[in-house]
RNA sequence: GUGAGCGUAGCUCAGUCGGUAGAGCACAGGAUUGUGGUUCCUGUGGUCGCGGGUUCGAUCCCCGUCGCUCACCCCA
């Protein structure tokens, strides 16, 4: 039996770099006022089609789609943002103002396994419903740099760009199409399909040839109308005043329907074809589009395991005390102690498949304690231990009853050298 | 979904021009009786991914399959 093809387990080994990642970001969406929303992992297949749009690879191939017993269809939800404001419009949360959520957890999609990339994949993301103005955008986008600033994350470019809205995209969509006839021949295979079905993409194909031939392409924020060009003002002077530094890219395309004005992708060169560490955008209409009242939104997503490998490693904290008991009489005096120093908040580790006094230190000394507490027979009889720096080789004698309070006082002293 | 490369011990890999395999690390034990880490010795551990074919004989050649990796595609 093996895990299904592309999903993964995490070992405790690199669980404390998930539980760093985590903590980081609890703190940081705390400071900005974020409460966290946990949706199911499911959902009905039409939220997703509805919220991310029919036509989009996401929905047409990647969705692991299911009929459950009443013969309803369900499918994974294959990202976060769909799941997050059917909620907010299910539990009526425009009420408020302004609502600002965060979400962390597992997403599905049936692509190819490759670096960074897996079915089975977990993003970390925010939204901010109820407000147009563009200092959302900008607080939601310096609260990501923030965040990995906090994670000692580095070598990001933010890229940003506005990708217009109903008004002045379908203008800009018309002068691209007539553009990009004009020079087909000149495009490589894929974009002479693409050229149909979503011609933004043809603006960031890889392939040399196209981006030569479309140096001279119409862009967007050339088109833009005049609220939207104000508000991608806004958003840049915002970003300028706060400090965050960034770099317009007008040929950046949005995967999903609903984004529209805002658009923003942390990328990095470091992880092989797929440099998108996190990415988001404005979405004023997805609300109204799953049915509820009209109300402004913006969010962004980040690949969990993409911003994982940019992190440095973490080590799990090893036990602070290891207890070295000979014999069952030691073993019956000292678990009353065991078990007090771990209410105590000591970390304590033990062996418990017996073994010399020897035996038993070579485990103390892989575990990584930094102290280690020995009660053999002389020991119990006088009703002491003796604790051993692991470092520095001292050994010193404790009566049983202070031991807990021995070991705390040595953990928080300056630690000896070895 | 398409293409390429790769699957040998828990890990990293070597190897056999076809005669059923080895190293390092890890793990276990030992080097005078109750003191770990370094060193030395010994030991455990592999249906050579799985299935089929060719062959007297396959881990090695061929086909298929599964998995991994990378790229395309797409995206966080």
């Amino acid at each position: 039996m093996q895990a299904v093809r592309g999903l993964k387990d995490v070992l405790p080994d690199e669980s404390a770099k998930w539980q760093r990642l985590e903590a980081v970001c609890r703190d940081v969406f705390g400071r900005y006022g974020f409460g966290e929303i946990r949706t199911p992992i499911f959902e009905v297949t039409g939220l997703f089609a509805r919220g991310i749009g029919e036509a989009t690879d996401i929905v047409e191939k990647e969705m692991y789609t299911f009929v459950d017993r009443n013969g309803q269809s369900l499918s994974l939800r294959p990202e976060g943002t769909a799941g997050v404001i059917r909620a907010y419009i299910q539990n009526q949360l425009q009420r408020e103002a302004l609502t600002r959520l965060c979400y962390a957890g597992p997403m599905f999609r049936h692509e190819r396994p490759q670096a960074g990339r897996q079915r089975q994949f977990h993003q970390i993301g925010a939204e901010v419903l109820g407000s147009a103005s563009p200092s959302v955008d900008v607080e939601l986008i310096t609260l990501m740099a923030d965040l990995f600033r906090e994670l000692e994350v580095t070598g990001l470019t933010l890229e940003l760009n506005s990708i217009g809205c109903p008004d002045c995209r379908p203008a800009y969509g018309e002068a691209l199409v007539a553009f990009l006839d004009g020079v087909l021949d000149a495009l490589c295979e894929n974009c002479q399909r693409r050229r149909h079905g979503n011609p933004l993409r043809v603006l960031d194909c890889k392939v040399p040839a196209c981006g030569e031939a479309t140096r001279l392409a119409p862009v967007i924020t050339g088109c833009l109308c005049a609220a939207c060009a104000d508000h991608y003002r806004a958003v840049k002077d915002g970003l300028a005043a706060a400090g965050v530094a960034y770099r317009e890219n007008p040929r950046m395309v949005r995967g999903l329907d609903y984004y529209g004005r805002t658009a923003f992708e942390w990328t990095t060169t470091a992880l092989g074809a797929q440099n998108t560490v996190a990415a988001g955008g404005r979405y004023d209409r997805l609300t109204e589009q799953l049915g509820g009242q009209p109300r402004p939104g913006i969010g962004f997503a980040l690949g969990v395991e993409r911003v994982l490998l940019l992190m440095r490693d973490v080590v799990a904290p090893a036990p602070d005390l290891f207890v070295v008991m000979l014999g069952d009489a030691a073993e019956a005096r000292m678990l009353p102690i065991l078990r007090a120093a771990r209410q105590a908040g000591v970390r304590v580790d033990r062996a418990f498949d017996g073994g010399g006094l020897k035996a038993q230190l070579k485990r103390a000394n892989k575990s990584g304690a930094r102290w280690c507490a020995i009660v053999g027979e002389e020991e119990l009889a006088r009703g002491v231990c003796q604790i051993k720096d692991m470092a520095g080789h001292s050994q010193r004698e404790v009566a049983l009853e202070h031991m807990v309070d021995a070991v705390r006082a040595a953990l928080s002293a300056p630690r000896t050298e070895g």
